[in-house]
DNA sequence: CTGGACCTTGACACGTGTGTCAAGGATAAA
DNA sequence: TTTATCCTTGACACACGTGTCAAGGTCCAG
């Protein structure tokens, strides 16, 4: 498909696939007139960058890490070097301290929420209600 | 405490913390010479404003939802528009969404190191073993 | 009193992800 | 054939988080 497509089915922009072209994210092929065609696979691939992105890992981390992510599973061994298998082991390290972050504080305010909704809820006529703020 | 103790305690940097409370995510009080003066109870609340950013939400939304990460559980009531209600919900929304990519591609990073792993490690002495990349 | 360590504000600069625009080529439909 | 739509590359610009530096004030130890 081309660039065109690919930006409505991922939500992006053709920018944006470019962008991510060039920060060696993802390599389409070329037609004979020179347009990028992407694979129907890389629909995944692109929604899984935004994803990362979206999550606090810059490109260059995605780069290195994409290779673990194929479906099916195709290991390449050329890229499993030392200092590699150190950074992503130190990167999926990172990832579970985001993970605990995010999950520690949204149910920090999701209880906020409930607090907040179990006592509006109660509320069925238009019943004059003085909030005092708590500052 | 003054701001290069704090910026110690939560590895940061002075130029930081004045950039979140510029941010409007801290407020420290400022003692008679000009100094800001920080409460210990920062030193938390910065350890949870730099987890947000880095699992990439912005000051602007981290702000928000400050006021719900108070310890002990403090509800502000004048915070609780309708409009900032909706905020909250879709930005716990978009933090579950951000924890599930997160988990998913570190878990598929795991296995790769796993695989990768239990291929490498029966080899107990230095032996001659050629990897064919698979590109 | 002087030196050093810390604080203040303000400015300039950078990397990164993104938006937008310009100038031109490809293609398909009227 | 013209027109509209899509593609190409390249440039300029912006927001945001961060680093760094300058010029000066505060305070403590020698």
């Amino acid at each position: 498909m081309r660039i065109g497509e690919l930006a409505q089915l991922t939500e992006t922009t053709p920018r944006l696939l470019r962008y991510y072209e060039k920060q060696g994210l993802i390599s389409p092929r070329r037609a004979a007139n020179g347009y990028r065609d992407y694979d129907d696979y890389l629909v995944d691939r692109v929604l899984q960058i935004r994803g990362l992105l979206d999550s606090g890992l810059p490109t260059r981390i995605i780069k290195q890490i994409l290779p673990c992510l194929g479906t099916p599973r195709t290991i390449h061994f050329a890229d499993a070097t030392p200092e590699m298998l150190a950074t992503l082991e130190s990167e999926t390290e990172r990832m579970t301290r985001r993970i605990e972050c995010l999950t520690h504080n949204r149910d920090a305010i999701r209880e906020y929420l409930g607090v907040v909704k179990s006592l509006s809820e109660p509320v069925r006529e238009p019943v004059a209600r003085v909030f005092e703020p708590s500052a």
